[in-house]
DNA sequence: CCTTAATGATAGTTATTACTTACTTACACT
DNA sequence: AGTGTAAGTAAGTAATAACTATCATTAAGG
């Protein structure tokens, strides 16, 4: 049944996030979805096809990336503000997938580049293309656009690491303040 | 002997870099470091224990930071690109303890948050200074330096992700370019 | 020459893991 | 009533892991 593939799947990705590839066992992975191992066998034949079949299933498709298009119609810091809170937000709804994608980067290596792509990658270069279009019309000035995509998403993607990888108390301020602060210099450094 | 004792630190390092924790085995550590699996677990007593040994021994001291009071004599860009590669150094110099890192913070949480604190959390502090000092000055703007701080440094730890951890091939542009660009929207985001 | 310390060699223990085989149960549809 | 499908139950296999026990070897120092 469909609803049995979806729990071994769920609870495998719970589980491949917390422990690693290696660390996860079929038996916990089977436990915890209510099923007994060999049902999960007969689902997927072996623990590393499994694993296969988590990546793709719950691999962000190219929606996640939209919001840039659909921030295009807002004033520039407007627009940046709401692409970071989108794509820290996107970030945060992924976080199993992306605890997976830090500690399997050595021995997945290209489901790992899949990870990498759907999250990071693509939005690089959509928002690479904001930054052309923006400085085609002299709102932004001149710099490498897909430099600064990558330093403006860099960004986020620290201040997600700490947070959320590590746990480490983000302290006093407040992430939308800190995003704001951000996006001021980031602002004030590319206009034209 | 002294030696014994390090080319087993050395292998573990490397082989925990590689496999993580439960990927690793005790094995392949002694074959590498040419010593009997009997002499490591002479040396260290179990597994575990040889994984303390390992992060505290490649632990960087505060010396690794020490870098950003050097660059106080200099100009406000220069230093932030001295700031910069050096830390970028510094990140890639200690590549198989960053491995660990991002694949043990989940199980090895506190001895993880001594490897962020020692890489990353430090440099924040002190950079954070920095920039309280030159707002003193009125130098730069007034901003939160701390936000500042983890800013500057979450650009090039992203950077060193994508090149070193996920191995993204960085494209045509240089890392060099890339820095002194990035560096060139910070300073003007930030200066008076 | 004798002792001590560092290491090797060999073998074994116990636990766990991924994965299998064979048989049974429960329920839905015809 | 009978058949097929999805799942459970029980038992087991082969490999591998961490870790131990025992005895032998080597080399340096007194």
């Amino acid at each position: 049944m469909e609803d049995t593939r979806n729990r071994i799947l769920k609870a495998a990705l719970e589980s491949f996030s917390k422990h690693g590839y290696t660390g996860a066992t079929t038996r916990e992975i089977a436990r915890v979805s209510e099923v007994t191992e060999v049902t999960l066998f007969r689902y997927f034949q072996s623990k590393e096809k499994l694993f296969e079949n988590v990546v793709c299933k719950f691999l962000p498709g190219p929606e996640f990336g939209q919001f840039v298009s659909n921030a295009k119609e807002l004033d520039y810091r407007q627009a940046l503000e709401s692409i970071a809170h989108f794509f820290l937000e996107g970030l945060k709804q992924n976080e199993d997938l992306i605890r997976i994608l830090y500690m399997e980067s050595q021995r997945h290596y290209e489901l790992m580049e899949q990870i990498y792509s759907a999250l990071i990658n693509n939005l690089n270069v959509i928002l690479a293309d904001y930054f052309t279009e923006l400085q085609g019309k002299n709102i932004i000035r001149r710099f490498d656009p897909s430099v600064g995509a990558k330093m403006f998403l860099g960004i986020w993607i620290a201040f997600y690491e700490e947070e959320h990888l590590f746990a480490i108390d983000p302290g006093k301020v407040k992430t939308v303040e800190a995003v704001r602060e951000c996006i001021e210099i980031f602002v004030r450094g590319t206009q034209a």
